[in-house]
DNA sequence: GGTGGATATGTTATAACATATCAATAGTGG
DNA sequence: CCACTATTGATATGTTATAACATATCCACC
């Protein structure tokens, strides 16, 4: 797949609204890790400021790699995977299966009140600029998806749906 | 991952009712392949016998080329993702992205109607046992997430939707 | 029946994605 | 401070997939 070209935060500054989400999801990262006895170190926190910077476009691991190797040349694979496997045990880093890449989640929707069970993301993904968004899933729709797989006998979770298409801008464009 | 024990079909010959549906399917993927005036070689025709004969259990390439080097020793990987690009091509088999291996189509869904447009299959996969079945995805569904991408402003395609659970099997003994 | 273009396969190498292992170090509770 | 555990560093390897180029086969046409 092609994908868009990433933005390196130390040598691209972002706009000023920009960084400061970067910054207030990094500080809410913090608190949150904090609050479930999860150490937010500084590698983490490198890992989760660069996929933060890159503005709804997924990295590859490597991709990430190479960013990371920016600030801490000795960065090698694992140190990057560490990184995510700890953001994605903390629900601050999803893995988007279909691209082999990672998206620093939205915490817009942790706030939504979801009455069947725990978050249940959806990504749309464009397929053309790679723009990744992540959506909640309707609740109507969550049902009819478990009531759904019930019907076939199984018992089904909340494992993120990726729907590919085209994202707004590149319909325009598309026309 | 762990992944379910292969079948292999030279040495452990299937039941009577598998072998003739078996048959029945290379039959219904040659006319078809004829009909698209593409070629079902006996490499591709010896790659979709091999996922044919596991019941519903997914092959990842590496399994497939282990088991089709058995009949053609010197199988390289190019062989196999060749022979799995055409077959996908063709809509002879299915990739499961989640766990990066390879299901033939289920042709029962294909008489369906589906007066959305094309067929959107929706994947249920057992974590536990591997078995993954493959399910028309009902319209007032399909219809649903397709409006409910366009609500963000995404024009999303009819790209596979992976389910992850328990099979009726597995919850049992789960209980 | 030869020839040439298109399609398919063989062969080697490598790209891209991810994890195992073990030693060193840093943080934490006693 | 000590022992314990989590984290990181470093090296190697495993797994999934494709690039690149040579050769073979098919088939339409002359």
């Amino acid at each position: 797949m092609s994908r868009a070209p990433v933005t390196d935060p130390g040598q691209a500054p972002l706009s000023d609204s920009a960084a400061s989400d970067t910054e207030r999801a990094l500080a809410h990262a913090a608190e949150h890790c904090e609050a479930h006895g999860a150490r937010f170190t500084a590698a983490r926190r490198r890992v989760l400021a660069i996929l933060l910077a890159q503005q709804g476009q997924p990295l590859t691991a490597y991709q990430l790699l190479d960013l990371l190797r920016e600030q801490q040349p000795g960065a090698q694979p694992p140190t990057v995977y560490r990184a995510l496997d700890f953001l994605m045990r903390n629900e601050l880093v999803h893995r988007i299966e279909s691209t082999n890449s990672y998206l620093p989640c939205n915490h817009q929707h942790c706030g939504h009140h979801h009455p069947e069970g725990e978050h249940w993301p959806q990504f749309l993904l464009c397929d053309r600029c790679g723009e990744t968004r992540e959506v909640p899933l309707d609740n109507a729709l969550r049902q009819a998806l478990t009531r759904q797989a019930r019907d076939y006998g199984f018992e089904v979770g909340a494992r993120p749906l990726e729907l590919h298409g085209l994202c707004p801008g590149c319909r325009a464009e598309h026309e």
